[in-house]
DNA sequence: CTGAAAGCGCTAACAG
DNA sequence: CTGTTAGCGCTTTCAG
């Protein structure tokens, strides 16, 4: 498919009778180009609508205003806000976005990076799979001296700027609020072991604990492999038929929340009156339900707009650019799952 | 920040003894070169990670592997589907997306639009915005012959390939289920007029309804100008309140539908026994909700598959692919909001 | 079968 | 202030 011949800066050269160079650098208002000529330039430009062949730049430059995006998972509502915001940053700043999905799988996250590095993109945002626990396939980019920006899931160990939300302190929040209206026997639907978020979060259940002067319970405690609904659900019956059921129960993710109301609606136990409960992520669920879903925000977009803003820095300062560790506030999200005193 | 020097095919040559245009032809296996030199040529680029410079093969080429995408919203469930089969059509035919929202406004779009056209990619899908009503902005794609592909939100008049649901077998398949299972007066929950999604879906409960010799009644039909949930609630309150309520809704979108639950249970009107309920899209939400939604299933990541089959098939064939329209069906999801018979 | 050479459109060093 | 020139890495005639 050849293209309608596209103006070029040869051919405003020769009807001007100018030389390319100039034509070039009219174009770009250099200082050396005197006013008469720039105006020249820029009117027969504008007139004859030049748009300038960005391959040729590109190639020229060697760079591709491209930067690359490596997400788990697109349909999901936390990952999609935080491309939203690596979009809205790197469109602004004239990048555009290759986004890749790695299907929360080691093998796709491999697969991918080497195609955005034959892509030849100018640099990488990644948020890491569940199954990646080494970064071996990402070094290649930093060997080819891509800049990579690591987002969300990271591994501390692989030096790269990093964006994170602060779960502890999300968490922290959470527990403190609920010890704060009144509830004392708070339980915690926690993560797996080995995952990062649910540790931190642990930390914070467990730290707001303390500082209260509560007791953590073992039976208070749950680990959810999957962080489902079914979970929340078997988990909370499990815990309201103890001999002393807790009387709050603050869960890793908001699905897992869901279950829990789940099952406390069907043993018409009241919602907030005699268990308060809190989620974690802000899902849109959480506004639809009754009672509506007392939750902990994750500042998608803003992870987004941040990880994008030390890509481009690193991309555009190089090696100044020092490999600082960004650490983003989550907010407690207060609605009916929680009582008011 | 200059790249640690990549291998070139100059240098290739150097080392080899050949000229360049012999090592090009060589990899590429080129049948005038002959088995020796090709073997001697891919071995030493194998073994000294040649990769070839995909900016200057862009360039000479006047190709960038990249196709855009303009979407209304990014952080959607429905869209985000699509973007899905995108990517994972376009990935594996070697073509990157790019993305742009257009937040539905046209202003967006025609800003997007134009980034996109100066980024030279190589086609473009589009789900148009709700503001979007004729497409002047868009036909510099065909005057700079980029191919366009439409899908979802479309502007028939526009010539190009286009994919959509079929909105009005969806809503059929619906309505003639609800009076399958006994209901007999169905309302409609229906979108603004000037919507065709709308127009469609209504279309499709008017002859299910005719089809078994149904009253259409005035009353059963509601417009919600911005299918929330509160309009869902507000007009089943109003038709709940009927003389003669019906027995069952038909809504436009799951949202609608959850709303108008959401005022059955508060009256402790039972669902599905009293009356029934189908929604339209298939949000994760309705698996959520007790009782779990009926709803009609769009298949959003097929529609960007296809999408993308139909535009790589332009780029690459250019006018000799004709500008089919292709409907794709959606389907009935039954689930416990419509009783069983 | 292989090589030499031109050129894609643009930028930038250098020379007036 | 402007023009000349070289060259980015690759593909592709055209000649051997």
């Amino acid at each position: 498919m050849a293209e309608k011949h596209q103006l070029t800066l040869k051919d405003i050269a020769r009807e001007l009778g100018l030389a390319v160079s100039t034509v070039s650098r009219a174009l770009k208002s250099h200082p050396d180009i005197s006013d008469e000529t720039i105006k020249l330039v820029k009117d027969y430009a504008k007139e004859h609508h030049y748009v300038p062949n960005l391959l040729a730049v590109n190639f020229r430059k060697s760079k591709t205003f491209n930067i690359g995006l490596v997400i788990p998972e697109l349909v999901h509502q936390f990952f999609s806000t935080i491309i939203s915001g690596v979009l809205q940053e790197a469109n602004d700043k004239g990048y555009n976005v290759l986004i890749c999905q790695s299907n929360e799988k080691l093998s796709d996250e491999k697969k991918v990076a080497q195609a955005l590095l034959n892509s030849r993109v100018d640099g990488v945002i990644i948020s890491l799979s569940n199954e990646t626990e080494d970064y071996s396939h990402l070094k290649e980019f930093l060997d080819a001296e891509i800049p990579v920006v690591q987002v969300d899931k990271i591994i501390e160990g692989f030096d790269t700027p990093k964006v994170v939300v602060n779960d502890y302190s999300g968490a922290y929040q959470a527990v403190d609020y609920l010890i704060g209206q009144g509830y004392q026997k708070v339980a915690h639907l926690r993560g797996r072991l080995i995952v990062q978020h649910s540790n931190e979060r642990h930390r914070g259940y467990a730290e707001a604990m303390e500082q209260h002067k509560l007791p953590i319970k073992e039976d208070y405690i749950r680990i959810c492999d999957l962080q489902t609904e079914k979970e929340g659900y078997t988990y909370a019956r499990e815990m309201m038929n103890l001999p002393e059921p807790p009387d709050a129960i603050f869960c890793v993710t908001d699905l897992v929340a869901l279950g829990v109301m789940e099952y406390l609606r069907e043993k018409n136990i009241k919602v907030p009156e005699e268990v308060g409960v809190i989620g974690f992520s802000n899902w849109q669920l959480g506004e639809i339900i009754r009672p509506t879903l007392s939750t902990v925000h994750q500042p998608g977009f803003e992870l987004g707009v941040k990880a994008t803003e030390l890509l481009l820095d690193k991309i555009n300062n190089g090696s100044s650019s020092p490999n600082i560790k960004v650490v983003l506030d989550a907010d407690l999200i207060i609605r009916d799952s929680v009582r008011k005193l």
